[in-house]
DNA sequence: GCTACATCCCGTAGTAACTACGGGGTCAAG
DNA sequence: CTTGACCCCGTAGTTACTACGGGATGTAGC
């Protein structure tokens, strides 16, 4: 099983799951990322699994799942005792988040659309947006 | 012009505008809130343009300027020198920065929703979800 | 007048999730 | 053998707050 051993630095590693660097120390810091081993002159070498869990975690990050979260996920596999349930349960509370968010979003879009529009953008000191912002009692 | 002189104290004015009483302090020192008058207890007084001006504040923020932009929509404000081209700009570039975040929440959503719709809840270790996120090579 | 209790004051530290900085060691190329 | 890229480390800074702790003050009831 000497076949694919591909041993990483860290900034190759970091390349390779598309996060900083210094990301990958914070992870080791928290506990996130295992302690890799070293080479002789103490640099971090990291192997293919190291690769698969950090774009786990990078993944999750870009579906919204916090450090906190993440780390929940990650016990579970670590542990091998989670169930597909409590997994989908996770991910439908983050479903909701998500589709809340998107919910936010776009009023938010329509009213600085509204704004936007009543505004002619004219040289003056009339702005029907910030009248708007000074004025109305609420957006959101 | 002594009619409306309603006189807030920190506690009152943080219910009124909708925010916390540390949150006012931090906006005082942060400068963007002007430090009140205090009154013979040392207790801060507030006025009606202090309301106004925090409304304002929370109000940019739901629609997600940072506080950084916010201070330049006061600064604009206050130094009576803005033109409402300006103002409209800001709001432009904040418009499109919210379609291009429920943009990136529709694609979690897709995705989410795809991952909880091929997991069947199983009470066994074999989750469709967590094999997705450890060998997929990217959602976003 | 006294006792709760709420409200205010202040400075400091903690939160999430990184990112940046500074000073140093190491390694491969020319 | 020097230049530049890469690595090490600890610490501090970022955003936008929130929490903590200890003390002063104001208010209501008895």
């Amino acid at each position: 099983m000497a076949a694919n051993k591909l041993d990483l630095s860290s900034g190759a590693l970091a390349r390779e799951a598309g996060v900083n660097i210094e990301t990958i120390r914070y992870y080791e810091k928290i506990r996130l990322m295992p302690e890799p081993v070293r080479a002789g002159n103490g640099y971090r070498v990291y192997v293919e699994a190291d690769l698969k869990r950090l774009s786990f975690i990078r993944r999750c990050r870009e579906l919204g799942f916090s450090l906190d979260e993440v780390r929940g996920l990650l016990g579970l596999v670590d542990g091998g005792d989670y169930t597909c349930a409590e997994v989908r349960d996770l991910s439908i509370v983050r479903l909701g988040d998500v589709r809340q968010k998107i919910r936010d979003l776009r009023k938010m879009e329509r009213t600085l659309k509204e704004m936007v529009s009543q505004c002619d953008g004219g040289l003056v000191p009339e702005c029907p947006i910030v009248d708007r912002l000074y004025t109305s009692s609420g957006f959101i």
